[in-house]
DNA sequence: CGGATTGTTCTTCC
DNA sequence: CGGAAGAACAATCC
């Protein structure tokens, strides 16, 4: 379940390999992640990567010398992209359980990026539910416009943000989850802020006072932050693009840990479902 | 084999 | 009309 981190560990290290250098061909295995193959095929073909930005969890790639062309980028739930090198065909050197790079494409390979410099680029997407599709320069701002202010943006102002949802008789999970609201977050995340910040993720977004907010706000960006730092969090799919595993995972300290103790108070933590998701919180120390 | 899994959008309902 | 709840999407695991 990609998240915020997760997406920009993915963003760097795109940008460390992808930027200056030109897509030589182009393979679709399924028609529905990129919209139509012929006219993605037709318009990448030769294109050089320029940049690589990203607004919560959506990528997007520029191109040089295309300033009306966008490739829009989303992993959803299981989008994985693997960039092989002859290097790591050659290296091997990953453990039974990660991708096996020579291997691919392999049965979850959606698209493939063949790139001059002998790299390819696999987009892997067990569920079909992510997407790589082409944008004009007004559909990629469009696409921009819906994302509120992100988590970890320093900038965002809490007390416009508490404004927007003094009024939202839905739970404050629902409100963090909206990603036209604030984005980046996502239920791994989430779950982890509003334990951090003492708040029950059933309390009405109403409910939620200014100081409560910032606490949630803050909480949320120390742990996004220092998440990106190790790489993320691997939870189901989630994979870098060398195949590796996050290592946010041992900081986690209620998701997936139903009945475990809680880390401050020992309160065995608690699994319910909030905002139709699976939600961990911890009776005691969550008010 | 039914139910749970999840990011986002679409549909339905009140 | 607008907000909120739930379904849908896809594939897999338990």
């Amino acid at each position: 379940m990609p998240e915020l981190p997760e997406v920009e560990t993915v963003r760097l290290q795109l940008l460390h390999h992808l930027v200056g250098v030109t897509i030589t061909n182009l393979k679709v295995f399924n028609e529905k992640t990129v919209g139509n193959s012929r006219k993605f095929k037709q318009k990448l073909k030769g294109k050089t990567f320029s940049s690589i930005d990203r607004i919560g969890k959506l990528l997007i790639f520029s191109l040089k010398n295309e300033p009306d062309l966008f490739l829009l980028g989303h992993l959803k739930m299981t989008g994985q992209f693997f960039l092989v090198t002859k290097d790591s065909i050659l290296g091997g050197g990953h453990t039974a359980t990660e991708t096996d790079f020579s291997s691919l494409p392999n049965k979850h390979t959606r698209v493939a990026i063949q790139l001059e410099n002998g790299t390819t680029l696999f987009f892997n997407d067990l569920r079909k539910f992510g997407f790589l599709h082409l944008a004009t320069k007004a559909e990629m701002e469009k696409a921009r416009e819906r994302f509120g202010v992100e988590a970890t943006n320093p900038k965002l102002d809490v007390t416009t943000l508490h404004l927007k949802i003094k009024r939202k008789q839905t739970p404050i999970k629902a409100t963090l989850l909206d990603q036209t609201l604030i984005s980046g977050l996502g239920n791994i995340y989430v779950d982890e802020a509003l334990f951090k910040a003492k708040i029950l993720p059933t309390r009405l977004s109403s409910s939620i006072t200014l100081p409560e907010l910032k606490t949630i706000i803050t909480a949320s960006r120390t742990i996004m932050n220092k998440s990106i730092k190790v790489g993320g969090t691997t939870f189901q799919h989630f994979r870098n693009t060398e195949g590796k595993t996050g290592n946010f995972t041992k900081y986690l300290k209620v998701f997936g840990k139903k009945g475990q103790p809680c880390p401050t108070c020992t309160e065995p933590i608690s699994k319910s479902r909030v905002a139709g998701r699976g939600t961990h919180f911890c009776v005691k120390c969550q008010k």
